[in-house]
DNA sequence: ATGAGGGCATAAGCTGTGTTTATGAGCGAG
DNA sequence: CTCGCTCATAAACACAGCTTATGCCCTCAT
C-alpha cells in the first residue's frame, strides 16, 4: 500500500483521520458530564455497545486511554480531561456553524429574517443564534450578509425583519439602536518592536507608516481612511481579514482589525494590541429596522439577546 | 420512521448530523483557497469525483449553494464565503486539538517530552505545537499536564525535556524565564450593573462581592486569594473553568478567570471584563528546565516560538 | 447469601457513506 | 479542430459505525 504522494510520515495523512469526527467528540463531551458510557450514549441516541465501541476506536485513534471504566462508571483520566477540553472548542466551532448555516439555508419561508453586515454575520451572529436557538428552539431564522446598503434594501423592501450595521452612518428610513461597539485596533506580531512600546502610538505615526490593510472599499479599510483622514499608508494589501491576520501574525508589519476578528489571537498572545492615542477607531454596531416598524416577536427576543 | 425521542423539530438529529464532518470542511476551504474542485481533491488526497460528490453532498446538507461551478474553474458564491469563515474556525480548532493530542500520545519514546501546567496545556500549547510543527514537522513532541510540581518532578527526573508552570515561584532546582503573562480578570455578563461602571473596582470591594469561583486548591483560586489575602468569599464553587464561564455568561454574577480562558468571550461580548485597582492578579507564565541543562535542538525552538 | 440492576465488553450481521475507476460533456486556447 | 482544463455521472467496492443479543463484573438491598 502506498500513502498518498504528499505525505507527513506522523500517522494517518490528513486532519480529517487524526481527528475524531463530531459525533465521537459529543459522545466524549457526554461521558465527561455524566460520568457513565451508557448514559452519554442514551443522550447521544446511540446504543451503549455503539458507544463504547466509539470511545474505543478514539482511544486506538489517539493512542491515549480517555476513560477509566469501572463497574460502576467511567471517569476521565488526565489526558481524558485535556482532551475533553480541546474537543469542547472543536464542538463549539460547530455549533456556531451550524447555527449560521441553518439560518443560511431557511432563506424563503422562515420566521425572522436578519440581514447583517460580513463582520457581524461572520462573528457575532452565530453565536446570538445559538442563544437565540436556546430560548426558541422553534423559531427558524434566515441570514443575508452584505453591505450596509445592501442591509437597508432588504429591510425597506419588506425582506428581512432585523438589520445589524456596522457603518459610520445609519442608512436613510432606518431606526437604530447601537447594540455593541467594535474598536480597529493596531496589531502586531509579539517580536515586532512595537509590541515593547510603553507610550501610545500617535495619530501621526500610524499614519505614516506601512500598514497591512484589507483592501479599499472593505468596511474597515473606509473607517481607517476617515479616522486618520484618508492617509493610511498600505504596506500589504489583502481580500479577506483571514490573510490580514495570518500576515499580522507572521511578522510582516502592523495590522489594523476589528477586534472582534482577532479576540483569540491576543488572548493567545500570537499578536499583541498597540494603544493609539487621538484616533477615532471606535464604531458603532447598530440593528436597524425601518422607520416606525419596531421589532416584535423574534426580532424583539434576539436583539434584546445582543445587547447581551 | 421515529426520530429519537428528545427530538428538535429542526432537520437532522444531532450536531454531527447537521455539520459537515472535518474532511468535507478541509476540502472546502482548499476549494475556496485553490479555485477549483479538480485541483482541491489532489491536495486533499482524493480523487475529483470524490471532491464534486462532496462538495454536492455538503450542499445538499446544508441548503445552500457553496460554490459556483463554471467550465474554468469553481467560485465560492456569497453564502459559501459565510460558511467558508465558519468552517475555519471548526478546522482551526480541530488543528490545534490535533496538535495536543498528537503530543499526548507519544508518551514514551519521543524527541521532546514536554511538562506543562493545566492553563497553559489546555490553551496555549495546542497553539504553539501548531507553529512548532509548522517548522519541524518531523519532530514528536509529547506531553504531560500536571500542577508545578508534577512537572518540577518530571524535569528533575529527566522524564521531561522542558516545562511550563504558572505559579507565583519557580519550583527549585529550576531555572526559568518568563514567557507571557497571564492575567486573572474580573468579568461579568453585560447586563451586570458593574459592566456600566466607569471607575475601576477597589480591592476592598472585590474582596467584600461573593464571586463565582474555581474550587479552591485550584491554581486560579491560590493566584486570586493570596491577592486578595486569603479573603475571596465565594458565590459559587465550580469545579471547571468552562462551568465557570458559563455561570457568569449567565448572569449568576461576576467570576474571576484567567485571560486566556475568556479571551473569546470577550471579543464576541459575551462577558465584559472590570479593571480592578491595587491588586496584583497578574501572574508570570514561565518556562523552566533544570538549572544547568540549557534547553537544546527542539526544545529550544519550541521556547524562542512561545515568547513569539 | 442471593438476586436485581447498573455498568461495560464482545460477537455477528446490516446499512450507508465515501471512495475508486471509467467515461462523457462543456468551454477556451493554440 | 483538437488538446487541455474544468466538472458530472455511473457502477462497483470498502469500511466504519450502528443495532441486537449476549455475557461478565460489581454493588446494593433484601
Amino acid at each position: 500500500m502506498f500513502m498518498s504522494e504528499t505525505e507527513d510520515r506522523a500517522a494517518g495523512g490528513t486532519l480529517a483521520h487524526r481527528v475524531p469526527d463530531l459525533g465521537a467528540l459529543e459522545l466524549l463531551l457526554a461521558v465527561a458530564r455524566l460520568g457513565s458510557l451508557g448514559a452519554a450514549a442514551r443522550e447521544v441516541g446511540i446504543t451503549q455497545p455503539a458507544a463504547s465501541s466509539r470511545i474505543r476506536s478514539m482511544e486506538r485513534q489517539l493512542g491515549v486511554a480517555l476513560v477509566d471504566r469501572s463497574p460502576r462508571g467511567s471517569r476521565l483520566t488526565d489526558a481524558g480531561a485535556l482532551v475533553t477540553d480541546w474537543a469542547r472548542r472543536v464542538v463549539e466551532a460547530a455549533e456556531a456553524f451550524d447555527a449560521g448555516a441553518q439560518a443560511l439555508r431557511d432563506r424563503r419561508d422562515s420566521r425572522l429574517r436578519v440581514a447583517a453586515s460580513m463582520t457581524i454575520a461572520e462573528y457575532l451572529l452565530p453565536g446570538w443564534l445559538l442563544a437565540l436557538r436556546a430560548q426558541r428552539p422553534d423559531t427558524a431564522v434566515s441570514l443575508l450578509a452584505g453591505n450596509s446598503a445592501a442591509v437597508a434594501e432588504r429591510l425597506l423592501a419588506d425582506e428581512a425583519d432585523l438589520g445589524f450595521v456596522e457603518g459610520l452612518s445609519v442608512p436613510q428610513g432606518l431606526d437604530s439602536t447601537v447594540i455593541a461597539h467594535d474598536r480597529l485596533i493596531v496589531v502586531v506580531a509579539p517580536a515586532h518592536p512595537w509590541a515593547r512600546r510603553r507610550r501610545p502610538l500617535a495619530a501621526e505615526e500610524l499614519a505614516a507608516t506601512p500598514l497591512i490593510l484589507r483592501e479599499r472599499g472593505s468596511g474597515t479599510r473606509q473607517v481607517l481612511d476617515a479616522a486618520l483622514g484618508g492617509l493610511a499608508r498600505p504596506l500589504i494589501e489583502l481580500s479577506s481579514t483571514t490573510a490580514v491576520k495570518a500576515s499580522a501574525v507572521s511578522g510582516a508589519g502592523p495590522a489594523v482589525l476589528s477586534e472582534l476578528a482577532v479576540g483569540e489571537e491576543l488572548a493567545m498572545r500570537r499578536l499583541v494590541s498597540i494603544p493609539v492615542d487621538g484616533v477615532a477607531l471606535r464604531r458603532d454596531l447598530r440593528a436597524v429596522w425601518p422607520t416606525g416598524h419596531r421589532p416584535t416577536g423574534p426580532a424583539r427576543e434576539l436583539l434584546s439577546l445582543t445587547r447581551g
